[in-house]
RNA sequence: GCCUCCUUAGCUCAGUUGGUUAGAGCACCCGACUCAUAAUCGGUAGGUCCUGUGUUCAAGUCACAGAGGAGGCACCA
């Protein structure tokens, strides 16, 4: 695009959060992000990519305290496993940072007080519940109690699950916290919303203006049609987070300090370096921003971001980057197939350029997902990579070192020139793919290229001039040009894979492979011997790979120490009594029919027999089961749970599953010789 | 049930504002070659463009309906 003066570039990544590990999920954004990046680099415009953990929030608090450490050395420990991944992918961030710094207090802080200022933040009062033991709010599902229409005992606050009456939790009878158990009171408390809707023009004209794929252009359209509603910025303490200036016992919302930590890494890498950090913030910069997200947290950045931005008088994007989600073999990421695979895991058996290369040679410039098909992976890079691209090197520079000192030719014909310029001339198309961030094409043109470079070199035929006495010209122009084709090659693809081009520099004895550097062939000039850039993927690699990715999950992970989390086991409820235990009544139950309910997702009706009666529960295991497999299946039911009705009939008990859902949810089985009806204890 | 997106060769994907016989890479098969990491080069074969209806002189492309998949909402004791 434009190649004539340098552009200044501030690129983003979101924020991970800091409870868990970094997937191969993730990184489909890093990678995309961290090529985009590094093409800037190359192209010579001044381009920084910034990034952070995302530390706040519950989960964290709750994660730290099930840990029995702080929040701080939650985070502080996460952040170094983040980096850790990041850099073995060769994400090479200018500079990661944490939303929990001074930095990030002083931003969240700033906007908030400059949006409040203009009068865009608003306070409602809302009485609540308060657990006077924890010392902490109520969400109304924390709140149990008597129904005030049926009477019906052990409700939750927002409604009757035996009347299908819904109320408000302070209207419940005889409340307690669902926490603690104490009797909760009724407090008064304020609420910070920002007013979105003050912004309504600015957003539905600044998501019309081209900062947004047009995908999501129209997605935001329908949020435009249901109305912007405030948004509720405050969360009371407990909370892990930064306190709110001149509140007390207020934070703000992770959400609304997250983006913010864009800003905060940025000024952290200002102070660092002396880059001015104005000249990329000020309303009327003429620096770009941009920032790449998953197609999850659109919300957040094309509407809360830019109102935030625009309210405090900063610049808002130039773009926001969308992208899909990954799935492996076509499926979602499962723990149980082994596909859930932390950066760690690859890393541990293969090669970062790999999936780098992979992922480029599948991203486009839409929200569309991207599919990891295990055996195409091994296939493609094979063939892409080393079959032709690093082959090139390879079948060359044996001649070059063994026949001619590793000395390439001193000059060349007009067809070998030709050659090379029809190379050179792709450049500006290659460059323009990887700005438009069609990687994917990009990737078809360079490899189409490889192709003509193997074809030259079979015309040529080296290894035939090697043998007949007096073509040594001809036999070193066909091993220079080779060698030259092979340079040009690996600068187009030095945003996707950065280690094998810097190996490339070792072996071309140069300092560096920047876009324009190629517009003439090394003439004279003295290579390397040739040791292999890149082996090729085994199968059995990726095999073992997935083994360990079943492995480490559910139970293992577990014992392993802290030191490997996994974010996706629950933790241990707090602690009750074998009374409260005792109050419950599990009973086998033979399930004597089971049909999908059409007008539901998630659910399958399911008729139980457990001994004394039949009972009719429906249960949300549709994703995984289907009906015919259940008819004749013994498992076990929650027998005394209070009858909800639902929009589909009654339900009358539970049936037990575990799982996180979707395909991955598992009803339990009775060891053999149970019978229906029997208690479980 | 509502909304959005996706569906083109065995696999992964291209197909410009609708315009001739629908393309590529990989895999497969045949042949060539041996410099190269069993790499490379040439060739053959492989398609009901998810289905149906419609608009049009002309539909992979546009419209509508449907199927399958993904996601969101509702619901999910």
């Amino acid at each position: 695009m434009t190649q004539t003066a340098s552009r200044k570039i501030l690129i983003t990544s979101a924020l991970p959060y800091a409870n868990g590990p970094i997937h191969l999920g993730h990184l489909v954004e890093y990678i995309q992000t961290d090529i985009w990046s590094r093409f800037q680099k190359m192209r010579g415009n001044e381009c920084y990519y910034v990034c952070a953990d995302d530390a706040h929030g519950t989960p964290i608090m709750l994660r730290a305290q099930a840990e029995g450490i702080t929040p701080e050395e939650l985070i502080a420990r996460v952040s170094e496993e983040h980096q850790r991944d990041f850099a073995g992918f060769n994400i090479a961030f200018d500079h990661y940072h944490s939303t929990h710094s001074p930095e990030n207090r002083h931003f969240a802080s700033y906007i908030y007080e400059q949006l409040k200022a203009k009068g865009h933040i608003s306070r409602k009062t809302i009485t609540q519940f308060y657990d006077p033991e924890k010392q902490m709010f109520l969400p109304d599902r924390f709140i149990k109690g008597t129904c005030p229409k049926c009477k019906a005992e052990d409700q939750y606050g927002d409604n009757c699950e035996v009347c299908g009456a819904t109320y408000s939790p302070t209207e419940l009878l005889n409340p307690k916290s669902a926490v603690s158990g104490a009797t909760p009171v009724e407090k008064e408390t304020d609420h910070l919303f920002f007013e979105l809707d003050h912004f309504g023009d600015m957003l539905k004209e600044w998501t019309h203006k081209g900062h947004l794929q047009t995908q999501i252009a129209n997605k935001l359209d329908e949020w435009f049609e249901s109305g912007l509603r405030g948004w509720d910025i405050s969360r009371d303490a407990p909370y892990f987070g930064f306190e709110i200036p001149g509140e007390k016992d207020k934070f703000f919302y992770v959400w609304l300090d997250a983006p913010v930590g864009y800003m905060a890494s940025f000024k952290a890498f200002c102070d660092k370096t002396g880059v001015n950090f104005d000249d990329f913030w000020k309303k009327d910069s003429d620096a770009e921003l941009y920032h790449f997200i998953g197609k999850d947290i659109i919300y957040f950045h094309a509407l809360f971001w830019p109102a935030m931005l625009s309210g405090a008088d900063f610049r808002t994007p130039n773009a926001i980057f969308a992208h899909g989600f990954l799935t492996v073999d076509g499926q979602k990421m499962s723990k149980s197939r082994g596909t859930f695979i932390m950066a760690k895991t690859y890393l541990d058996h293969l090669n970062p350029e790999y999936l780098r290369y992979y992922f480029a040679a599948k991203l486009n410039s839409r929200i569309d997902d991207l599919d990891l098909n295990l055996e195409d992976f091994v296939q493609r890079v094979n063939s892409d990579l080393v079959g032709k691209v690093v082959n090139i090197a390879s079948r060359c520079a044996g001649f070059v070192v063994k026949k001619f000192d590793g000395k390439l030719a001193d000059n060349l014909s007009d067809n070998a020139k030709t050659l090379y310029q029809s190379f050179v001339a792709e450049s500006e198309m290659i460059a323009s793919l990887y700005e438009k961030r069609e990687y994917g094409q990009a990737m078809r043109e360079i490899m189409a290229l490889a192709d003509r470079a193997n074809e030259y070199i079979d015309e040529t035929a080296p290894w035939v001039l090697a043998k007949q006495e007096g073509k040594e010209a001809e036999l070193h122009e066909s091993v220079s040009v080779g060698i030259n084709l092979f340079r040009v090659l690996l600068t187009y693809l030095a945003p996707v894979l950065p280690e094998t081009a810097e190996k490339a520099l070792g072996f071309l004895q140069l300092n560096t492979l920047d876009w324009n550097a190629i517009e003439s062939p090394l003439i004279g000039h003295t290579i390397q011997k040739f040791q292999p850039l890149m082996t090729r993927v085994e199968m059995d690699a990726v095999e073992k790979m997935i083994d360990d990715s079943k492995q480490n999950m559910p139970a293992a992970q577990a014992q392993a120490a802290p030191a490997t989390v996994n974010s996706d086991i629950d933790p241990i409820a707090p602690e009750i009594t074998f009374d409260d235990f005792a109050k419950l009544d599990f009973r086998i139950a033979k399930i004597v029919n089971a049909e999908a309910v059409p007008e539901a997702d998630k659910l399958l009706k399911l008729t139980l027999d457990i001994g004394l009666e039949q009972r009719q529960v429906f249960a949300g295991i549709k994703s995984a089961y289907q009906p015919e497999e259940l008819v004749g299946k013994l498992t076990v039911m929650v027998a005394n749970l209070a009858p909800r009705k639902m929009r589909f009939g009654m339900s009358e008990g539970m049936v037990l599953a575990a799982g996180p859902g979707g395909k991955d949810l598992f009803i339990l089985n009775p060891d053999e010789g149970a019978q229906p009806g029997m208690r479980v204890k």
